[in-house]
DNA sequence: TCTGGGGTCCTAGGACCC
DNA sequence: TCTGGGGTCCTAGGACCC
C-alpha cells in the first residue's frame, strides 16, 4: 500500500456537504431532483435573496446572495422554496455524528462542513479510504452529496475540498502545491475576499503563486501581520489544530432585522428594539450566558451601517436590561435618519455560573460603597456575617482567573 | 425592483496606569 | 522633575465566511 500516509504530520479532512440546503430539500422531495432550486426567503418582507441553489440553477448563473428577481431573470423557471431550518439542522446533525463515528476530533466550522483529524486512524484504512467510507455513508443514509479534501492541515484540506464538486475526493499533499494551488486566482483563496484581492492586485500579485514568492516588507505594509500569514497559507503552511472545542465557544450571540420599509417614528423602532431584546435575551438563555457588553447595529437608508456598543458594570440576560440598554445607546447615537436595519447583540458573553461569582463580586463593591468604613474582609464580616467571607473568596477566585486569561 | 442574517477575527486610536 | 515607553482596556469599524 503506497497510499498517502505521512511518517510525521497530520493527515486532515475538509468535508463540505454540496448546496446543503438545496440538497436536503431535494432529499425530502425527489420530484425536484434535476430541476433549478433556489432556497430563499420571502422576496416581500425584502429577505428576497438567494441562499442556496441547486447546481442546475448554477448553471444559469444563479448565485447565493442575488436577489430573487435578478435569479428569476437568469433562470424564468426557478423554483422558490422557503427554508426550512429545523430540517437542516436536523440533517446536520445526521452529518456530525457520521463523523464522530471515526474520531472525536471534528470540528464543527458551520451548519454543513467541518475539519476531521485521522492521523491516528490509520487502522481504519487510508485517508482515501476513509474519505470514500464517509462520503458513501452520507449519501447512502441521509441522501446527502458532499465534497471531501484531503490534505496535512486545515488550510490545503479546505482549498482541496472546493476542487471537485459534487461528490469529489480530492488530496492536496505539501508536493501538489506548486501544480494545484499556485494556478488559482488570489481571489479563489480562502480568507481573501474582494477588498483583500484589490489591494494585493495593485501590488501586481494576482496568483496564489505570485503571493507565495511576494515581499513580506510589502505585504505587511500592504495588509499588516494578515499578509504575513496569507503568504504562509499561500506556501503549504498552516499549522492551526483542528479544535472540537471551538463550537463550543460562544464570543457574541444576537438578532438583526432588516425592514420592508425603512422606518423612523419612535414608536416602531422602540417595537423593533423590544423585539430584538427579547430574541437576543432568549437565545443567551438557551445557550446559558449573560452578557457584560451591548451592541447595537444601525443601517441608515443609503446602507451606511455603525455599531455603538457599551461595557456594561454587571452581565445581563433579561428582555427588560436588554431592551433598556439598547434603546439608549439608540437614543444617544442615531442621527434621525431613516433606519433600514436594526440589530441588539451581546458580545461579551460569561458563562450562567460564572455570572453568579461576578454576582458576588457586585454585591460585595456595593456594599462598600455604600459602607465605606468597612473595607476589609474581617470588617464586613463583623458586620454583615459569614456571606461576606463567601463573597470575598469568590472576589478573589474570579480575579485570580481573569488575570491567568 | 438592489443587495439577509448569523457570526469571527483583526486593527487602530485614545485613555489610563505603571 | 522630566521624559519615554510598554501594556491593557475600551470602542468603532473593516473584512471575511457560510
Amino acid at each position: 500500500m503506497n497510499e498517502y500516509y505521512p511518517k510525521n504530520g497530520r493527515v486532515i479532512l475538509h468535508i463540505d456537504m454540496n448546496s446543503f440546503f438545496a440538497s436536503v430539500e431535494i432529499a425530502d422531495h425527489p420530484e425536484l431532483k434535476g430541476k433549478p432550486i433556489a432556497i430563499a426567503g420571502d422576496p416581500k418582507e425584502r429577505k428576497g435573496v438567494i441562499v442556496t441553489c441547486s447546481y442546475e440553477a448554477r448553471e444559469y448563473g444563479v448565485k447565493t446572495t442575488m436577489p430573487v428577481w435578478e435569479a428569476k431573470k437568469l433562470c424564468p423557471h426557478l423554483l422558490i422554496i422557503q427554508p426550512h431550518h429545523d430540517r437542516y439542522r436536523e440533517a446536520s446533525r445526521d452529518f456530525f455524528s457520521i463523523l464522530h463515528q471515526i474520531t472525536p476530533l471534528v470540528e464543527p466550522v458551520s451548519i454543513d462542513e467541518g475539519y476531521v483529524d485521522i492521523t491516528e486512524e490509520h487502522h481504519l484504512g487510508s485517508p482515501v479510504q476513509i474519505s470514500k467510507f464517509i462520503q458513501q455513508r452520507i449519501f447512502s443514509e441521509l441522501s446527502l452529496p458532499c465534497s471531501i479534501g484531503i490534505a496535512p492541515n486545515k488550510f490545503l484540506a479546505k482549498m482541496a475540498s472546493d476542487m471537485k464538486k459534487p461528490m469529489g475526493i480530492t488530496i492536496l499533499r505539501k508536493r501538489d502545491v506548486a501544480n494545484k494551488l499556485w494556478p488559482l486566482p488570489i481571489l479563489d483563496m480562502h480568507g481573501i475576499g474582494k477588498k483583500t484581492a484589490e489591494k494585493l492586485q495593485s501590488i501586481h500579485i494576482f496568483t496564489i503563486r505570485d503571493l507565495a514568492h511576494a515581499n513580506d516588507i510589502q505585504l505587511k505594509q500592504l495588509l499588516g501581520i494578515r499578509g504575513i500569514q496569507l503568504k504562509e497559507r499561500a506556501n503549504g503552511i498552516d499549522a492551526r489544530p483542528v479544535d472540537p472545542e471551538s463550537i463550543n465557544i460562544t464570543k457574541s450571540i444576537g438578532r438583526s432585522r432588516t425592514f420592508p420599509e425603512d422606518i423612523i417614528e419612535d414608536h416602531v423602532i422602540d417595537v423593533v428594539l423590544q423585539n430584538l431584546a427579547k430574541e437576543t435575551s432568549l437565545r443567551l438563555k438557551r445557550k446559558g450566558y449573560l452578557t457584560a457588553n451591548i451592541m447595537i447595529t444601525i443601517r441608515y437608508h443609503n446602507r451606511k451601517t455603525i455599531t455603538r456598543s457599551r461595557k456594561l458594570h454587571r452581565p445581563i440576560q433579561e428582555t427588560e436590561e436588554l431592551f433598556y440598554e439598547a434603546r439608549s445607546l439608540f437614543i444617544q447615537h442615531w442621527n434621525g435618519n431613516p433606519v433600514r436595519l436594526l440589530g441588539v447583540t451581546g458580545s461579551d458573553l460569561v458563562e450562567e455560573q460564572q455570572a453568579n461569582e461576578q454576582l458576588d463580586l457586585f454585591t460585595y463593591e456595593e456594599i462598600a460603597k455604600k459602607e465605606p468604613l468597612y473595607k476589609t474582609i474581617s470588617q464586613l464580616r463583623d458586620k454583615f456575617g459569614e456571606n461576606v467571607i463567601q463573597t470575598g473568596r469568590a472576589i478573589k477566585q474570579t480575579s485570580a482567573k481573569n488575570k491567568k486569561k
